[in-house]
DNA sequence: CGTGCCGGGTG
DNA sequence: CACCCGGCACG
């Protein structure tokens, strides 16, 4: 509040680079101190902990896709009071670790999150074909896998790791033939991950119906060619003129020398299965149209914002017998795109964004 | 354990 | 408003 008004010195450091002495020490006491304390055991770690088995309690997000939320949900007769607390949840539930027979088909009969007619199949199918559906779910569970895809043009090739997918847009479209890991990070724009749930049922009993794969397409689409760079280029450039111009490695974009015509160096997300954002959305179905529906002010809002807004709706394709309020709080896919700390690091912290440096959204590098 | 960013502070 | 930072999600 008052008095320690140390560590100002920092920013604007424009007169100088060297001194930073001064902060350094700050850092590094913060850091001790940090380090000292590191092991709070707060709350967040039960969050983390979490083995792998029951994805665990409830907890909803705050609103539910569906409409109608905490309602349905207590009237399962699971909990009652449950849907605020839109952080922790309540200790209790340690259900399913340990299995139950009827408690499944209980969870059924509860709606709750998503509004999603897949799971009524799955678990038709599941409880169909088999008489004991209990023991095979309990080893079975989401099980989700990141594949890589190509987001190059024309080729949607898909990897299932980073490296043959580098190896791939290294050789074949970056048009190098260093065969090991020896570049830059521009292949990352070139890909993107896109993950795939396969639950062990599937792979077991592969007889299902068409067990298609994640083979999807649709990707890059329209907009991209249309409008891609939008103000990181603008932004760059003010910067680049504006401002010494000195030795800013520059984030990483530029092309090899042999390719003329760049393709969309952006990362496109979404391969359709990627993460589970789908909110509902009422007006992304345009590729880049007019996207006039900020209820307040804020001219732009920022993808981003907005998943960490509502970050939270359930994926469609969770497993079933996993309890129907497994929830997930709320959820952050976290772009993936690296941000002016990552790319100048904190030693040249007067390199990054206003907005990076006051620990906001990064205004330079949107995703 | 680092990174990104929200929320919430202060001048 | 600019600016900073605690704290937390996420990987
Ligand atoms: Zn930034």
């Amino acid at each position: 509040m008052f008095g320690c008004s140390h560590h100002r010195e920092r920013q604007k450091t424009d007169d100088l680079d060297e001194l930073d002495d001064v902060e350094m020490v700050d850092e590094s006491v913060a850091a001790m101190a940090l380090t000292n304390l590191s092991c709070s055991p707060a709350s967040p770690l039960l969050a983390t902990s979490f083995p792998d088995r029951d994805l665990l309690m409830g907890s909803h997000s705050y609103r539910d896709n569906c409409g109608h939320l905490s309602s349905s949900v207590a009237s399962s007769g699971f909990y009652s009071g449950v849907s605020e607390g839109n952080d922790r949840s309540p200790p209790m539930n340690t259900h399913l670790s340990e299995s139950a027979p009827e408690r499944l088909l209980n969870f059924e009969a509860s709606p709750t999150d998503d509004c999603l007619d897949l799971e009524e199949d799955v678990k038709h199918y599941y409880y169909d074909d088999d008489s004991t559906p209990l023991r095979k779910k309990q080893r079975s569970q989401v099980h989700t896998e990141i594949r890589y895809q190509c987001t190059w043009p024309k080729c949607k090739t898909i990897y299932n790791t980073v490296n043959d997918i580098e190896r791939h847009v290294r050789t074949a479209h970056l048009g190098r033939d260093s065969d090991s890991e020896l570049s830059d990070d521009e292949e990352e724009f070139y890909f993107t991950e896109v993950e795939v749930n396969i639950d062990n049922v599937t792979e077991k009993f592969s007889y299902m119906t068409t067990s298609s794969p994640p083979s999807n397409l649709q990707l890059i689409d329209p907009k991209s060619l249309g409008v891609f760079d939008h103000d990181y280029q603008r932004k760059e450039h003010r910067h680049n003129s504006s401002s010494q111009a000195s030795s800013v490695p520059s984030p990483g974009f530029h092309m090899n020398p042999g390719m003329s015509s760049t393709p969309i160096p952006i990362k496109v997300i979404e391969g359709n299965v990627k993460r589970s954002l789908s909110w509902q959305n009422s007006q992304n179905s345009s590729p880049n149209a007019l996207s006039i529906s900020s209820p307040i002010r804020s001219n732009r809002l920022s993808p981003q914002a907005r998943l960490q807004q509502h970050q939270a709706q359930s994926p469609k394709s969770h497993l079933f017998s996993s309890s129907p309020k497994s929830n997930a709080m709320h959820r952050k896919p976290r772009s993936e795109v690296r941000k002016c700390r990552k790319i100048y690091g904190m030693e040249n912290r007067d390199q990054w964004c206003t907005q990076c440096k006051w620990k906001k959204a990064c205004s330079r590098f949107q995703d």
